[in-house]
DNA sequence: GGCATGTGTATTTTT
DNA sequence: TACACATGCC
């Protein structure tokens, strides 16, 4: 068998591909290839005779699996669509997120473990709001003034899910001043747990539960470990520990598993991803080889040099040698701002520049810490027309109209999700919180699906609101195909199709929704966007679970639709930036407060963890990259005068990194010049943190 | 019990 | 800025 793609690949990357059976860590630098190595890797395997399906390729994105399953198929001379996906035998891998897998695991062996097939998921808001309505249920919070809001108990529930760790502990190292309210959190988890289960939803944090379970003590699990002879994980360094367990019980009949990660590039430990699970595999999976691959092949030296400036000052040092052997190019560039709208400008400006000399907007990309941090540029961007598209940060999905919307087909889906009938029937003229939770409470009652006790059986709606309650009936009646009772059929039903029914769901919603927003229009395309979407569907539950675990995340509001197809800026969120590479990157917002990110500095774990995040954002730069520096921070606070402050560098570009930067210096306003706030952005803000400390 | 209006506040990163 | 919460009127 002769293997072309092997000849590309250098000695280290060489072996980690051609790797036998056994338990094999990569410990892959930035740039290195591993993306590459692991798609290799793929279509090794499939050359030496595995057989696809018995492949699993574990990634971060959908997006992460669906490029390097193509990668892979392309070695393998594999076919693919006219839209780049792979078709042929390689199609068969089983490619995807952690969450998304065990969607599909346990939508065939769900029976196992007692789970009803029509369960669906839900996402971290719907939590969150099941969460509330449990809280006022209870009355725990009655009185209190501070207790826990719902986005903050998700979080603490989620991280002493994921990390496995007492809900104490988790209280008293994270959220210390939740702790006087441990027994309510308590008894709302509790009740949430058990509502959850009764109405066959499951969180994100379940999907890796049930799996680890399906694959450990359920009748189902020796075929569930069977299933794949090869298992891949890209990443590693942000996995938690649900899902280093459900690793470990996948092969413990067989340790056939290859991890690649780098711990230099650890960000998420927000969702209790630990750094743990990269350094013990060894122990975890006895008789592991470890690959290094150190040879960057990405960044010119000057641009390594910088990052590598980052990280040698990190609390902890990591053994990573990376080198690269471009050794010309520019030196990053460090540019100091006078404020936010200087910043924009001068990223515009350089942007275009690079554009002029035959760098594609898609090989440059903007990164930032926070979703908003790209908000004014966002507007500059519009204005100067240069198209974009945004990743990370507000989604889609996560809008208020869609939420809406999907959730009037997941009552299709799953009549016993309470908490979608709770928001659908919020959306009714004269149904308030009150009977919102009567006419539940009758849906749901022992017996009948819920479904069909309304289409036959209807509880009585107060009486403003029986109009609403009628339109809403009339419409579930057409959704699901008119059937009589037991209409939670199979997706093969002659039933209406997934457009179909989004049709008629919207055709219901319009008068809502042009009642209940003034920005009627934007939000329109919105749902547009959802129906074409939904065309691409066969089944009303795939689409509904896609979307949940693959919601799309990228917005361009403000860009013009024609020029989509065409080239395009990127902006994103470092986090989001993960593993992508452009050949000029900017990065906003080098302040502190920013980058750290004031949230995340209370302490030391955090701090190192900011650090690793603006190493992310430096090595994804190619030939060229940008550090911006804004001097002057406006407040929206206050409608009068220029209220501002004065940032701080960024703690992690101290002098021995400036060293390895070109810096740019302060442009001041010409109306400003007389004002005397000249000289270095360090020294103001020291005379004036003089005066206030 | 529903709904409009007013006030206060806290604001990361994502499956 | 937007959203959560309180108040007071129908």
């Amino acid at each position: 068998m002769s293997a072309t793609y092997l000849e590309s690949l250098n000695a280290a990357q060489g072996s980690a591909v051609t790797h036998g059976d056994g338990p094999l860590l990569i410990v892959a630098g930035a740039g290195t290839g591993k993306t590459k190595t692991l798609a290799c890797r793929v279509a090794h395997l499939l050359a030496s005779g595995v057989p696809a399906e018995r492949i699993l390729l574990l990634t971060f994105t959908r997006r992460a699996a669906a490029e390097m399953i193509r990668r892979a198929s392309d070695m393998s001379a594999g076919a693919r669509t006219a839209d780049g996906r792979a078709t042929g035998p390689v199609a068969r891998v089983w490619g995807g997120t952690f969450h998304a897998v065990a969607n599909r695991l346990l939508r065939i062996y769900g029976p196992a473990i007692g789970l009803a097939q029509e369960f669906t998921v839900c996402d971290q808001s719907d939590a969150a709001d099941l969460m509330n309505m449990i809280r006022e249920q209870l009355g725990v919070a009655k009185g209190k003034r501070r207790f826990p809001k719902k986005n903050t108990l998700v979080a603490i529930y989620s991280r002493s899910v994921s990390a496995g760790e007492k809900l104490g502990d988790v209280l008293r190292r994270h959220y210390p001043w939740c702790l006087e309210d441990l027994d309510g959190i308590r008894e709302i988890f509790q009740h949430y747990t058990v509502r959850k289960r009764a109405q066959q939803v499951l969180d994100y944090d379940d999907l890796l539960l049930y799996w680890r379970v399906l694959a450990t003590e359920s009748p189902a699990a020796g075929e569930v470990r069977n299933r794949f002879e090869h298992i891949l994980v890209d990443e590693y360094q942000d996995t938690n520990t649900v899902q280093c367990d459900i690793l470990r019980a996948m092969r413990a009949d067989k340790a056939n598993i290859s991890v690649v990660g780098d711990d230099a590039q650890s960000i998420y430990s927000f969702r209790a991803a630990t750094i743990r699970n990269i350094l013990d595999f060894p122990e975890h999976f006895p008789g592991a080889t470890v690959v290094k691959l150190e040879q960057n092949y990405r960044s010119t030296q000057p641009i390594l040099a910088a990052s590598n400036a980052v990280m040698a000052e990190a609390a902890e040092r990591y053994t990573k040698d990376l080198w690269s052997d471009r050794t010309a190019g520019q030196k990053p560039i460090l540019a100091h701002c006078w404020d936010e709208q200087a910043q924009c400008e001068m990223v515009c400006e350089n942007i275009v520049k690079h554009l002029e000399e035959g760098v594609a907007l898609q090989q440059q990309a903007v990164l930032f810490r926070a979703g908003h941090h790209s908000d004014m540029l966002e507007v500059e961007l519009a204005r100067r027309n240069i198209p974009f598209h945004k990743y990370g940060g507000l989604k889609f999905i996560e809008s208020a109209h869609i939420k809406d919307m999907l959730a009037l087909l997941r009552i299709l889906e799953n009549p016993h999700d309470e908490i979608s009938w709770f928001r659908v029937l919020l959306l009714l003229e004269g149904i308030g919180p009150k009977s919102a939770r009567r006419l539940i409470d009758a849906l749901v009652a022992p017996g009948a699906s819920p479904l069909a006790r309304m289409l036959d059986d209807p509880p009585k709606p107060p009486p403003a609101g029986k109009a609403g309650f009628a339109a809403l009936g009339d419409m579930l009646r057409v959704c699901s195909g008119l059937a009589p009772a037991g209409v939670e059929e199979e997706e093969t039903s002659s039933g209406p199709t997934v457009a179909a029914q989004v049709e008629s769901v919207r055709r219901f919603y319009d008068p809502i929704f042009q009642k209940n927003y003034d920005n009627a229009t934007m939000r329109l395309r919105d749902i547009e966007q959802l129906e074409q979407i939904a065309a691409g569907y066969r089944s009303r539950r795939s689409f509904l679970a896609d979307l949940t675990l693959d919601p799309p995340t990228s917005t361009s509001d403000l860009a013009q639709p024609p020029y989509l197809d065409d080239d395009y800026l990127i902006l994103s969120t470092i986090h989001s930036a993960k593993g992508c590479e452009w050949q000029a990157v900017h990065v906003l917002h080098a302040a502190d407060g920013m980058i750290p990110s004031d949230m995340a500095v209370g302490d030391q774990a955090g701090v190192e963890e900011e650090r690793r995040l603006l190493y992310v954002a430096m090595t994804r730069a190619k030939d060229w990259l940008y550090v911006y520096f804004p001097l002057r921070y406006y407040h929206r606070k206050s409608p009068f005068g220029d209220a501002h402050s004065y940032a701080q560098l960024s703690r992690y570009i101290t002098d021995p990194v400036r060293k390895h930067f070109d810096e740019r210096a302060l442009i001041v306003p010409e109306d400003e010049e007389t004002t005397g706030h000249r000289g270095s952005a360090k020294s103001v803000d020291d005379l004036l943190r003089d005066l206030w400390e």
